[in-house]
DNA sequence: CATAGTGTTCTATCTACATAGTACACTAAA
DNA sequence: TTTAGTGTACTATGTAGATAGAACACTATG
C-alpha cells in the first residue's frame, strides 16, 4: 500500500494521481469512502496537511467530496471516473507517441517495441 | 527553438533531458559544440546560473564535457548517444506498459489504443 | 598585451513544498 | 451530553529551486 514518491515532483500532486488511479482500479468505489486524511497520511508516510492539500485539490476538481465530521468520498457520477480513465489513456497514448517519434527511431525498431508492449501489456 | 517548461518539475532537469534529446535525435552532433551557458540561457528564456547548473550535471553524467574559456561538449563517444537512446526508448516502453496496464482496460481497447499508436507514430 | 567570450563561483532574495505542532469546528455514536 | 473521529486552519521551520547581480579564472584572437 505503500507508496515510493518520484523526488522531483510535489508529494501532493503524486497523492492526487495515485488516488484517482486507485479510483479508475476500482480500489475506491464509486461514490465509496477514502480513507480519513490522517489514515492516509499515515499509510502513506506523508504529513497530515500535505494529505490535506491533496484531498482539497480533488474537491476543488470535483473528483471528491468531503464533508466536515464525516469524511471523504469519491464522487458519485460514475461517468466521471469513466472519463478519467479515458482522458489517462488517451494522454498515455500522445506522450508514448510523442516520446517515440522524439528518439528517431528505425521503422524496424518501432515495430519491434510495439510488439513488445503488446505481449507484455497482454500478459 | 524555445521550450515550455512543465512547472512541476524543476527546470534544470527539463533541461538535461532536452539536451540529451537534440543530442539523439541528431541537432548537437557527437563531439560537436553545444551553445555557451548564457547563449542557451537565453535561447531558453532560463537564467544563465540553471543553465550552468544542468550543464555542471550533464558533465558530472559524462553525456558533456566543457572546458574553462572554450566552451561545452557533447561527448566523444558514439556508443554513449546510442545508448541513451536505447535507455530512452526502454524507458518510454515501460512506462507505457505500467500506465495502460494500471488503467484496467478491456482487451479490445488496448487493441484499439496500439493501432493508433502505430498509425501516428508510422505517420 | 588587450579584449571578448568562455565556464565558474558567490551572495542575496523569493517562492513552493513539506513537515511539526496546535487548535478549532463539525458529525456520529455511545 | 460525552467522546472519538472527522475535516480545517494557523504559525513556525527547514529545504530546494530559480532568479538577479557581481566578480573571478581561463582561452582564443587580434
Amino acid at each position: 500500500m505503500s507508496i515510493s514518491f518520484d523526488p522531483t515532483r510535489p508529494i501532493y500532486l503524486q497523492i492526487i494521481e495515485a488516488v484517482k488511479k486507485r479510483a479508475v482500479q476500482g480500489i475506491y468505489k464509486c461514490a465509496g469512502p477514502l480513507p480519513s486524511v490522517r489514515e492516509m497520511a499515515r499509510q502513506m508516510g506523508v504529513n497530515p496537511n500535505t494529505m490535506s492539500r491533496a484531498y482539497m485539490e480533488l474537491e476543488r476538481e470535483g473528483f471528491i467530496s468531503t464533508r466536515r465530521g464525516e469524511g471523504s468520498f469519491i464522487t458519485e457520477d460514475p461517468q466521471r471516473i469513466d472519463s478519467e480513465r479515458r482522458q489517462q489513456a488517451m494522454a498515455a497514448r500522445a506522450r508514448f507517441v510523442e516520446e517515440i517519434r522524439s528518439l528517431a527511431l528505425e521503422p524496424g525498431r518501432i515495430d519491434e517495441l510495439l510488439e513488445e508492449i503488446k505481449d507484455e501489456v497482454t500478459r
